[in-house]
Formats: structure tokens, C-alpha cells, sequence
DNA sequence: TAACATTGGTTTCAATTGTAACCACTGCTG
DNA sequence: CAGCAGTGGTTACAATTGAAACCAATGTTA
């Protein structure tokens, strides 16, 4: 992968050593997060728009959908999301009356979250929603092309992973 | 462009309800931001603990490294960051004498920066180690999956670059 | 050339997010 | 069962972010 890219210096009869510039617009990082806000924010436009929902909530909702009885630790886990988003997503889910919470007796620090009557109605009807944003961004890959997607994605998460886990690269 | 793509329900057991039930951990757009989130972090870290950056500032640096004399509204051209994230990069890398303004004399709202002495320094330290991060996350895909992951996201991007111009889906 | 629209960029304010401290409860160990 | 470490969850506060208002310079139109 060797690539001699160099911008137009201005001044400088410059030695300019084949200078290894970083060109943004190819580098993974930086275009998986544009590619991640993208897609997030159209998304939660929509549903936001029609429900009041935050994307951590609706996460939330979409976990409880089918994971009954779950605790917020329990969300933690699943969703990979942190403890005090949790913690905010379900005190305005428990506003909207979107989910019910209830003491666990056996222990009375943990607390059971379960989507409400309403709130399996808003599931249920984001749940298309969703699905249809994501067969619409699906739909412009071939069959082939979902599933290397698919394992790509699950590669690069691990090694990701790997980063936050062992302290970093060196 | 409708496309019936219902949850391959791989799994055995759950007889359950047969709920059109969204797997989030599935789901294109969670995924994407997990990885994006998990991604970004990691390297965000390795070089704001070194040197004193933010992402935007990085990016900043990054596109002037390659592209000198560009103003702040090219720079928001070039990253699709926003005006306002730009502005405050731009005066974050002044304070840190990272980059230099000069007034543009044929327009005197135009500002044009460039890296400085300091910032040119910090850039070509920093554009190695970006790069091996990027190698690393790369070092787990073979060839061919890299440039299938190259074709893909393109494809993505531009779907989802068309929500954001028509207004959205239906 | 007086009016008005546009562009480049910054500031302000509110909403979102992250970090750390914190309470309440449990469970273990002596 | 007293003491204390660990867990579940919330609160408080600071830093980041986004939207909109804003200022200053330029361009356009009549």
C-alpha cells in the first residue's frame, strides 16, 4: 500500500521527502463515523420526530421488546451502552409511560423494567420503521455483499475491542 | 425498492411469540455506531493524551496537512463537519499555536489557515501512529474483504447521503 | 449608490453527554 | 452481627455539542 500522494506546497523549494500525508476521506475511521451519524440521525429523526424518543431510549425499548424483565445493569450489558445513559433513558421512558418499573423483592436494589401497554405500541410500530430504513440501506447491497458486510463489521469489532481491552496498540 | 426482509430467525428454540421482533445486535445501524464509537475512542485517546487535541481539532489538522491556505467554510466543505465545530477547532489550534490565520486581503471576512511550524511537527507525528491504528484494524481483514469494505461503504454512504437530501424515506 | 440578500465566521444559550461522587442495599468475613 | 467491600442505580457538575442569533464584509439590484 504505498501511495505518493502530496498536496501542492505552496512555497518551499521543499526536499519534501515523500511526505506520508493522511488522506481523511480513505481513512477507515474517520468515514465509519460519518457513515454512523449519517444513518443515526436520519433515523432517529424519524422516529423521534413521531414518538419522543432519544436514540439511547428507543435502544432501550428495542432491548426490553425481547428481553423482558431486564434491569438496568442487565440493559448495561446488552446494549454496551453506559450505566448513567441507561440511567437517564429510562427515567424519561418511565415519563412517557413507555416502560414499567418494579422492585425486585428478593433484592431491593434492583429494579425490573418492562415495556408498558403503550409502549408495545410504539415498539411495534417503530419496529417497521426501523426496518424499513435498514432494507432500504441493505437494499443497496447485493446478497453477496450484506453477508461479507456482516462479517467484516464483526472482525473489525473485535479487534476494536482488543484495543479498549489490552492497553492499546504498543 | 421494496424488499421483504423479514429476520432469518436463525435460532431454534424461542417458540415464543413470533413477534417481528427487532435484533438490535443485528441491527446495521447499532452496529455501525458501536463500532464508529469504539473505533474513534481508542485512537481519539492514543492521541489526546500525547499532544492536546480533539477529534474535530485532529481532523482540522489533518485536512490542512494536506490542503494548506484553505478557509474555514472549505474546511467545512472538505470534513462535512459543522461551521460551529470548525470555528471552535480552529481557535482551540490557535491557542495551542497549532495552526496560523492570516486575512485573506482580497476578502476580509476570509481567514486562511495553515499549520504552523509546531502543528506541521505534531501532524507528521501523529499521521503514523493514525496509520497504525488504521493497519491494525485493516491487518484483521484480507485484501479482498478491504476492498469489498471499501465498495460497501461507498454504496452505504451514498444511501444514506440520499436520506438526508430527499426527506428521508416516504 | 441605497437597499437588501448572501457569505464567512463567531457568540450565545440550551440540550446532551461523560466522569465522578454518591446513597441504599446486599453479602461476605471476622 | 459489626464492619466493610461490592452492586444497583441516581445525582451533580463539567465538558461537548447543536441550533439559532448575530456581526461584519461583500455582492447584487434598481
Amino acid at each position: 500500500m504505498t501511495i505518493d500522494n502530496r498536496a501542492p506546497h505552496s512555497n518551499a523549494e521543499s526536499v519534501d521527502v515523500a511526505r506520508d500525508d493522511l488522506r481523511l476521506e480513505k481513512f477507515l475511521p474517520y468515514r465509519l463515523s460519518v457513515l454512523s451519524n449519517r444513518v443515526s440521525n436520519a433515523i432517529a429523526q424519524a422516529y423521534g420526530a413521531r414518538f419522543d424518543l432519544t436514540i439511547p431510549a428507543w435502544r432501550v425499548m428495542a432491548i426490553l421488546g425481547r428481553f423482558p424483565d431486564l434491569s438496568a445493569a442487565e440493559l448495561v450489558e446488552q446494549t454496551a451502552m453506559d450505566k448513567v445513559a441507561i440511567s437517564r433513558a429510562v427515567s424519561s421512558l418511565l415519563k412517557n409511560d413507555y416502560i414499567t418499573r418494579s422492585e425486585d423483592p428478593a433484592d431491593r436494589r434492583r429494579q425490573v423494567l418492562n415495556l408498558s401497554e403503550l409502549g408495545r405500541d410504539v415498539y411495534e410500530r417503530i419496529v417497521p420503521l426501523a426496518q424499513q430504513y435498514e432494507n432500504d440501506l441493505m437494499g443497496s447491497l447485493s446478497a453477496e455483499e450484506r453477508q461479507q458486510l456482516d462479517s467484516i463489521i464483526e472482525k473489525l469489532m473485535d479487534r476494536a475491542q482488543a484495543w479498549a481491552e489490552r492497553g492499546l496498540i504498543d
